[in-house]
DNA sequence: CAACGGACCTGCCTGC
DNA sequence: TGCAGGCAGGTCCGTT
């Protein structure tokens, strides 16, 4: 469900709203996300202030002067502001109760997602440690491309995948992925290893061309992505390739296929995608 | 080391 | 209406 730019989005917004305020309560209704959510969390933080909130990858990170929250949505995670008497629904595991009436919920169907204690220096947890650079507001496109050639160096990998690894690059998901190949006129499926220098500039140059358009936007929506304000996202409508298969390419009027690897959907044009 | 398949879990949509 | 099957935006882990 969200990928980097419906992170931001939430990044965004609990900064805004929250930044600042004394954290009152913490409510734990269940444990067992992804991993189980550490009771220092619930322990440690009633009291303390959330001073910022940050993204590594698809990482949020609430730092507050006594150690660090470090959250992931997984599939379908959700962080909303709400009031603090308003009715707790199924799947709303967590609540972080803030001074001045407002609530921070975390809302997760399939429990992918993640609570984690980061602690004094949360960019040294092991779940962070060894993510590549940000594809989107880090280093510059000359940058990301000279490190996707490197790191693509000899490798077999589908292109699609080799995006998909954190590794590589932090935070590209299976939706940018296809739609970064197709504004940039490369097949996902072909061999990440033989792809040009020059052909991977105008790659870092659409990868961070997709995710600043969704990012400023608000996000994307298939399906049930809300940001928490509730407002869903828009970019869903402007999808390229992305669940699109059997419609004509916007480019050429190639008919964009669909294909399956690791499970996982893959979209393309084969006309104005070769090589 | 690289590549791949399976695992985690729930909900929603389609077709019979 | 009910039910089975396929699908979903993410990662981690174990096996070849």
């Amino acid at each position: 469900m969200p990928e980097l730019p419906e992170v931001e989005t939430t990044r965004r917004l609990l900064h805004e709203r929250l930044a600042g305020r004394r954290i009152r309560a913490v409510v734990v209704r269940r444990r067992d996300l992804r991993w189980p959510i550490p009771r220092t969390i619930d322990r440690r933080l009633p009291g303390t202030r959330l001073e910022r909130v940050e993204r590594r990858a698809k990482y949020l990170i609430l730092r507050t002067p006594v150690g660090a929250i470090i959250s992931h949505l997984g599939m379908s995670g959700r962080w909303s502001v709400v009031e603090p008497e308003a009715p707790v629904l199924a799947h709303d595991h967590v609540d972080l109760h803030f001074a001045g009436g407002v609530t921070a919920r975390y809302h997760d169907p399939r429990r992918f997602g993640a609570l984690l204690w980061g602690g004094d220096d949360p960019g040294e947890h092991p779940r962070l440690v060894g993510i590549g650079p940000e594809p989107w507001g880090g280093p510059d496109d000359e940058a990301i491309a000279r490190h996707l050639h490197e790191m693509a160096r000899g490798r077999r990998i589908p292109l699609r995948d080799f995006l998909l690894d954190g590794r590589v690059l932090a935070g590209v998901g299976n939706i940018y992925a296809s739609e970064a190949a197709h504004r940039a006129g490369i097949r996902p499926t072909i061999a990440a290893g033989r792809i040009s220098g020059p052909r991977y500039r105008r790659l870092a140059a659409a990868l961070r061309g997709v995710l600043d358009e969704s990012v400023s936007r608000g996000g994307t929506t298939l399906r049930d992505y809300a940001s928490p304000d509730g407002r869903a996202g828009e970019f869903g409508e402007r999808c390229a390739v992305y669940g699109r298969a059997g419609e004509p390419c916007d480019r050429c009027g190639g008919i964009i296929v669909r294909k399956v690897r690791q499970a996982r959907s893959l979209y393309y044009c084969p006309s104005c995608q070769r090589g």
